[in-house]
RNA sequence: GCGCUCGUAGCUCAAUGGAUAGAGCACUUGACUACGGAUCAAGCGGUUAGAGGUUCGACUCCUCUCGAGCGCGCCA
């Protein structure tokens, strides 16, 4: 059971060895537009020998290795060879895949211990978009990472030390608790930041009394620390009640804030000096990575410490990245952090490569976003002018499903049209986040974002949720239907099938460049395979065994729309 | 100034170095009293920003140019 494309390679491999005399040739099998698969490695491995390209593709053909699961060879062009897949070997195949849980997706060989840094709002200040991003593609990767059986570790950094917060003490202590409590609970949390920035600026003594608090914080002060962690736990209760609407897998188990690797940051230093890459520079110490210069074309340097004694945000990070390796025992470290952020990773990356904490079996990855756009093409700003609130994006989201929904499918209950709605709106909103490229910059757009039609999410849970509505008007009992014999001759079931049978492959793609899109893209023509077989073959009026058949590849499309759709933190509803 | 990223149809986006660069939206046309019409099919639309190079083959890799965004020393 795999991908019939893998099997091709597989098959071919042996072939393509002995034709290059033992020496290893890549068969370079790919999916085609003009024919099931294609085989492209006869053209490099002719002009390695020296050969005729189409005389070569022919004899890989002639070797026969494919007789078994292809009905049809052919050499084409300068020398690629077609082939398409025989429709019994793709039948047993789709039988072997619905008998299985993990829909045919093989467990990652190795596994990893992965830790995944992602979401990392600060403390006392409002979740904005750009929190989305790394929080709906930090979910998504760590419940791909997951299921394909790495241990992954989530750590949600967030800021919750440094600086400000001599201030936001300050302010808690001038406000009181209580309505500090209360602003912060509703969603005031921005308003409290700048408060506090306000009285900072304008009163002197206020800033005064914040710089001692500064001081206080960093020793550690009984008093100080529990008013700090008044502000963390009303921040982070705050952040938890974002991700439960979201639907997103961080709990306070996963949280691993800045103020954590305070601590380590001495030691950090003293192995830096120690391994004797730590250099004086005005005062600072600093290391100095090759590679990086400032604007005056100097060498620029990672501070490691300021001149004032003070540790740097390259100093935590440093230390984060020993302690994810020394504690706990990260073979990959991925950074789910906004693309301006990159310079800063290289530099952090290099210096912990320098120091010896990262090396070929131990690697830590940027995995970084572009911004979000608004319409004007610029970085999305509420009417205001301010960064839009998460919240209230994810509020809108829902109530624009809402309201579609009692449009189009008014005889729903209104219990259920509402967790519906909900499943819908933030649906609509991740999908949108998740299916474009993340690296680029992308334009925020509510209409196609919540569209029936094209590359969205809603089309995708509607695919779903009309399989579910078939097996309820048959009446049929879906796991029934799971070890049935599957045949079929129309060309839309063939390419049902060999989509359903890339599902691991699609995984595999994504992972490999930690790029969700790639899943979505799959999912996208999964379900526009499914509805051209629906639109072209009748299910439930055709004649036994084709009618059983047709469920079961029902059955399994629908298991893996909402498999993949739950890998990137997508619910699935049964109608809508 | 230097560095990083991006530039693909009118718009929004795809495309492991493989053949004729694909979707959706929009526009045009068609199917069907509908196994969920929240549908399907067809058409229109391209000098992949530009110029070189590598390669049997380049949207993809390299160099340069243009344009956009971001970053560039003691904040995080």
């Amino acid at each position: 059971m795999a991908d019939p494309v893998l099997t091709l390679s597989s098959l071919l491999q042996p072939v393509f060895d002995a034709l290059a005399d033992g020496n290893e040739a890549d068969p370079t099998v790919r999916p085609s537009d003009h024919a099931d698969a294609q085989i492209n490695g006869a053209l490099p491995l002719a002009k390695r020998i020296g050969t005729n390209p189409r005389e070569l593709a022919q004899r890989v053909v002639d070797a026969g290795a494919l007789d078994d699961v292809v009905s049809a060879a052919e050499v084409a062009g300068p020398g690629f060879i077609n082939v398409n897949f025989a429709g019994p070997f793709l039948a047993d195949q789709v039988a072997e895949v619905a008998e299985d849980e993990r829909l045919g997706v093989p467990d990652a060989d190795p596994t990893k211990t992965v830790v995944i840094d992602y979401s990392a709002p600060n403390v006392a200040k409002e979740m904005h978009v750009g929190h989305l991003r790394t929080t709906v593609i930090g979910d998504a990767l760590s419940r791909m990472l997951e299921f394909v059986g790495h241990h992954v570790i989530r750590e949600n950094h967030i800021g919750d030390w440094g600086r400000p917060f001599g201030m936001l003490i300050e302010h808690l202590i001038d406000i009181g608790e209580d309505a500090a409590a209360e602003g912060l609970a509703q969603n005031e949390l921005d308003a409290f930041y700048k408060a506090a920035n306000a009285k900072f600026d304008a009163d002197e003594e206020f800033a005064e009394r914040s710089r001692q608090r500064v001081v206080l914080l960093q020793n550690g002060d009984v008093d100080t620390i529990a008013l700090w962690q008044r502000l963390v736990d009303l921040s982070t209760e705050y952040f938890n009640t974002v991700y439960d609407k979201l639907g997103i897998l961080l709990s306070d188990d996963d949280l691993a804030g800045e103020s954590q690797y305070q601590p380590l940051m001495p030691d950090t230093l003293a192995r830096l000096e120690a391994s004797e890459l730590l250099v004086d520079d005005d005062g600072a110490r600093v290391v100095f990575p090759p590679g990086f210069t400032n604007r005056d074309g100097d060498p620029l340097p990672l501070i490691i410490q300021a001149r004032t004694g003070g540790f740097n945000y390259a100093t935590s990070d440093l230390a984060c990245v020993i302690d994810r390796v020394e504690r706990l025992n990260a073979d990959l470290m991925l950074y789910v952090v906004d693309a301006g952020q990159s310079q800063h990773f290289q530099m952090v990356f290099e210096v912990a490569r320098m120091a010896g904490w990262l090396d070929a079996d131990t690697e830590a990855v940027h995995v970084p976003f572009g911004v979000v756009l608004g319409p004007d093409r610029r970085r999305l700003r509420s009417r205001s002018g301010e960064p839009v609130k998460l919240i209230d994006l994810v509020d809108e989201a829902v109530d624009r499903a809402e309201a579609a929904m009692a449009e189009k499918n008014p005889d729903l209950d209104p219990a259920e049209r509402s967790e519906v709605a909900r499943m819908i709106g933030i649906g609509a909103l991740k999908y949108a986040e998740l299916s474009s490229d993340r690296v680029k910059d992308y334009v925020f757009d509510w209409d196609r974002m919540v569209s029936f039609d094209g590359n969205t999410g809603p089309y995708l849970q509607y695919a779903h949720a009309r399989i579910c509505s078939l097996f309820r008007r048959a009446e049929v009992d879906r796991t029934s239907v799971r070890t049935a014999p599957i045949e079929f001759g129309e060309p839309e079931e063939h390419a049902l099938a060999l989509r359903l049978l890339s599902y691991p492959t699609a995984i595999d793609t994504t992972l490999e460049t930690y790029s969700p899109h790639k899943l979505c893209t799959y999912l996208y023509e999964l379900a526009t395979d499914f509805t051209s077989f629906y639109e072209r073959c009748p299910v439930l009026k055709a004649d036994e065994p084709t009618r059983t058949s047709r469920l079961a590849l029902c059955d399994l499309t629908a298991r893996v729309l909402a498999h993949g759709l739950g890998l990137l933190g997508i619910d699935a509803p049964e109608r809508m």
